[in-house]
RNA sequence: GGGCCCGUGGUCUAGCUGGUUAUGACGUCGCCUUGACAUGGCGGAGAUCCGGAGUUCGAAUCUCCGCGGGCCCA
């Protein structure tokens, strides 16, 4: 059966759709394999899966196809990280609702909804794209099998101390009304004023009067001559009236403002340092929704921003406020939704943080790149505080615990009463008081605290599986590496003691055909299923491979996607071209043939040390390269006489054609799985997917074989410029071809010419004039160090003509001699007899008669 | 203000444990419809490897300074 002309991706990808079968990709518990698991992220389930996940799903596929065809028993599992804020506000714009209209169970109700709907259409993409994941180990945050183990996390944690409940300063954004972790405040440079006021005997200079109400103490530096009577005194704050003590403290700048600043609870996170050093009193001027508390007095009720404008001018009017200046200074943000953070002082759930456990579990991991971890070393430096991990939401895992109604103790659950939500069930004991009432807590638990346990998940932990941790590779993107790398590194330590994986595989962030972040705004978007559609799935995933190296970020592009579907295309004409010639019975090579098999023996190699360091573009360029170039254009070429005459060597070509076929297909199984599926469908009866990799043949990796092959196809090559130059045909034929070389079989090259070819030894009957002599640096400079330029300027100037085996020189002094090892003679050819072009190309020398 | 990364033909990109003619893609120009492929083949043009200094016999590659860009953070 011929193959079609042109290769219809769309047909046959859907056809391979619908032909794999889930069970192909599933990891085996009980196999004797080595094993490799991989710790996937499981993405937020939006509904839509973005060009960045599937660049980051195209990495982890080619590795876990790659491992799969290694030998290993592979895990490539998909989770889907449910909880959050933006599924919340999803659901109240749906609905027309908010939170506060419906019951908690309710809310939450609607949030799986949706969240389950996203999870389907995901899924799907995810299928398309081509992406070997194993279904049967898929799991959802949001379930009971999965968040009891987030649930068993916080107890187990709570138990060993790592998990506490405090009153502490926090990030709280008054307009989710929740608090937020720093990894999850952004910055932004903002215009503000510098307030100057008079304050009591002091001149201070502010950014936020609205705080003068949480006012606690004024601070000067210990060294500012200025100031130094009035540290141990006390101030009356203005408006407010109530006395502040001053204080001195180093980190004071002297040349700032007024040199005297206030201290509130909280203005920002200096002011937190300076209260906690200084055992100062705290005084509530926010609430939770960003309102001026009672403290504020007549500016009670009036938001943040709205007690700044008017104690400004309440101040100005007084007098009290005598100078502003204006100021550029970076505000803390939402991420989320943008607004401006407060600190507040609030009873909170906190994991403690260990840096040097981080560190170290850090160290013992493999990065690549390895430049990454930088950041993740740079982040733990600079943590300050503890991770807050209560959330006041309703959409994430509960927190198991309770209030007693009597006397006020926390109870957190025991692991076997799990899972379970407190605002639901009570404790089935009483609290140690004897009062059998609580409050259940409220508060949830950050996402984080959900996803960070993924690789304990997926390694078997608190399952009937043997626990297979740490897993072999955590893959991706360097965005979230203060996050998710940072807290599945603390938790794999503080649950279990060990590194969560052996290697963490990082990817770029993909940009815009402009080279700028992808946004709606930009109008520079671009998604997954538009490429499908114009291109299908294999295109799309070799923009993935060779867009960049690893690690670094990638710019979409529509060129390497289409280059990607040419490149099939190119396939798929010497699939076309070789299955009605191949055969899989051995025969004696022929000189080209073992050309062929030497470099793509030497391809195997390359692509093996190249997938084993996640060189996807390498890997892939390199298998491009050689099925393009070194097959079609040279091979294919020099065969095709063997293979359609009826001669001496044909069996070999088909053979060699076999081995290239089956090797290229397996290779590109990784990269473009229907396309290589389908090849090798016509080669044997089962799926390329379930093969091994290639392995490499060192008998058949031959530097004089490719020596010989590589004369031949410059040879041939050299013929065809002739014929280009001259303006002929490529297939037209010459006469009077002689071939001056150390080859012993020239009748590929004379298939290839389509021309007769006379075979001769030594050189042809011409006259050789040497022109111009050809220092080698390489040589010269190792030998010759820093005399080597003055070697190679004399060497320059010599008359070619009288050039033998040795040269000897007189440089700098001193007489030296030179093998012809460090110079090459280039020659020009005078021709003599009849009238011939004369081609040299290697050893070789051709010798064209004119037409 | 700090950290990390990047700056290679018109565009994007590989190389960067120093050593022949700097990789590939797209574009561009010329030629060629040959029995796998014109979504192709052959050939060509096009690069002061961001700038400067240094180390070296020799630097795209190593060091320092500067300029420009990106990301993360304070």
């Amino acid at each position: 059966m011929e193959l079609p002309k042109e290769y219809d991706y769309n047909t046959i990808e859907e056809k391979w759709l619908k032909t794999w079968q889930d069970p192909m990709y599933y990891f085996d518990w009980n196999s004797q394999k080595p094993r490799f698991i991989i710790d996937t992220p499981p993405p937020y389930p939006t509904g839509n899966f973005h060009i960045g996940n599937a660049l980051n799903w195209c990495y982890i596929d080619f590795v876990a196809r790659y491992k799969r065809m290694k030998g290993f028993n592979v895990m490539f599992p998909e989770g889907w990280d449910c909880h959050g804020l933006p599924t919340e506000v999803k659901v109240e714009e749906a609905h027309s609702i908010t939170k506060s209209h419906v019951s908690r169970e309710e809310f939450r109700n609607m949030c799986v909804e949706l969240t389950q709907t996203n999870i389907a259409r995901m899924r799907k993409s995810l299928r398309r794209l081509g992406f070997s994941i194993d279904w049967s180990n898929e799991y959802i945050t949001m379930e009971p099998a999965y968040f009891r183990k987030t649930q068993s996390s916080f107890v187990q944690m709570f138990n060993s101390g790592r998990i506490y409940q405090q009153n502490h300063p926090v990030n709280w954004c008054p307009r989710c009304e929740t608090a937020i972790a720093f990894a999850e405040v952004e910055y932004d440079a903002r215009d503000t004023a510098l307030n100057f006021i008079n304050f009591d005997m002091l001149k201070i200079a502010t950014t936020r009067p609205e705080l003068l109400a949480a006012c606690v103490a004024v601070a000067v530096n210990p060294g500012d001559g200025r100031y130094g009577n009035y540290v141990g005194t006390e101030v009356k704050v203005p408006v407010f009236g109530h006395k502040v003590k001053v204080v001195s403290d180093k980190s004071v700048d002297p040349s700032f403002g007024t040199g005297v600043v206030m201290i509130c609870t909280f203005g920002d996170k200096q002011d937190v340092k300076w209260w906690a050093e200084h055992h100062l009193p705290l005084r509530k001027a926010i609430d939770k929704t960003g309102k001026m508390t009672d403290l504020a007095g007549k500016y009670a009720g009036l938001s943040a921003d709205e007690c700044k404008k008017a104690i400004i001018t309440d101040m100005k009017n007084s007098g009290i406020l005598y100078k502003q200046e204006k100021l550029e200074q970076n505000v803390g943000l939402c991420w989320r939704c943008k607004s401006p953070i407060e600190i507040l002082s609030e009873k909170q759930w906190f994991v403690k943080i260990i840096r040097e456990d981080i560190l170290n579990t850090a160290n013992e991991i493999d990065w690549v790149p390895d430049f990454m971890k930088v950041r993740l070393e740079n982040w733990i430096e600079t943590m300050e505080w503890d991770w807050c991990i209560s959330r006041q939401r309703i959409f994430a895992t509960p927190i198991p615990a309770w209030y007693c109604k009597k006397c006020g103790k926390t109870k957190v659950a025991k692991e076997e009463w799990l899972p379970l939500d407190p605002t639901h069930k009570l404790p089935p004991e009483a609290c140690e008081c004897g009062c059998a009432d609580f409050r259940g807590e409220q508060d949830v638990l950050d996402t984080w605290m959900d996803s960070s346990i993924s690789a304990l998940h997926v390694s078997g932990w608190l399952s009937d599986h043997p626990l297979l941790l740490p897993v072999q590779l955590r893959p991706q993107g360097y965005d979230i590496i203060r996050t998710w790398s940072f807290y599945t590194i603390l938790r794999a330590k503080a649950l279990l003691d060990n590194k969560p994986w052996d290697t963490i595989l990082l990817n770029g962030m993909v940009l815009g055909e402009d080279g700028h972040k992808m946004s709606k705004s930009r109008n520079n978007f671009v998604v997954p299923e538009e490429v499908l559609k114009q291109h299908g799935a294999d295109a799309f995933r070799q923009w993935a491979a060779i867009g960049g190296s690893t690690g670094s970020d990638i710019i979409f592009s529509w060129k390497d996607v289409v280059a990607g579907s040419r490149f099939l295309q190119k396939l798929w004409s010497i699939v076309r071209f070789s299955l009605p010639h191949i055969s899989d019975r051995p025969a004696e090579f022929k000189p080209i043939d073992k050309w062929l098999l030497s470099k793509l023996n030497r391809l195997v190699k390359y692509a093996t040390e190249k997938m084993d360091a996640y060189q996807f573009d390498e890997t892939f360029k390199a298998i491009r390269g050689f099925s393009w170039d070194v097959l079609a254009d040279n091979y294919i070429e020099l065969v095709k006489s063997r293979l359609y005459g009826d001669i001496e060597g044909k069996e070999a070509a088909q053979y060699t054609l076999f081995l290239a076929i089956d090797t290229i297909s397996r290779l590109l199984a990784p990269f473009i799985p229907y396309f290589s599926e389908e090849v090798f469908s016509h080669i044997k009866k089962e799926s390329v997917h379930l093969q091994e990799w290639p392995k490499v043949d060192d008998s058949l990796i031959d530097a004089d074989a490719e020596a010989t092959g590589e004369s031949m196809k410059e040879i041939t090559s050299a013929i065809r410029r002739y014929k280009s130059e001259h303006g002929m045909a490529l297939n037209a034929a010459l006469r009077d071809i002689e071939i001056y070389s150390e080859l012993t079989d020239v009748s590929d090259i004379a298939g290839a010419a389509n021309s007769t070819i006379y075979h001769r030894s030594g050189s042809p009957d011409l006259e050789m004039v040497p022109v111009k002599i050809k220092p080698s640096m390489k040589v010269l400079g190792k030998t010759y160090r820093n005399r080597a330029r003055a070697i190679a300027d004399a060497l320059t100037c010599m008359d070619p003509k009288v050039i033998g085996e040795f040269i000897e020189l007189f440089v700098d002094g001193e007489n030296i001699t030179l093998d012809s090892s460090c110079f090459t003679v280039e020659t020009e050819m005078l021709l003599k007899g009849r009238s011939v072009d004369l081609i040299e190309v290697g050893g070789a020398k051709i010798v064209i008669g004119h037409l």
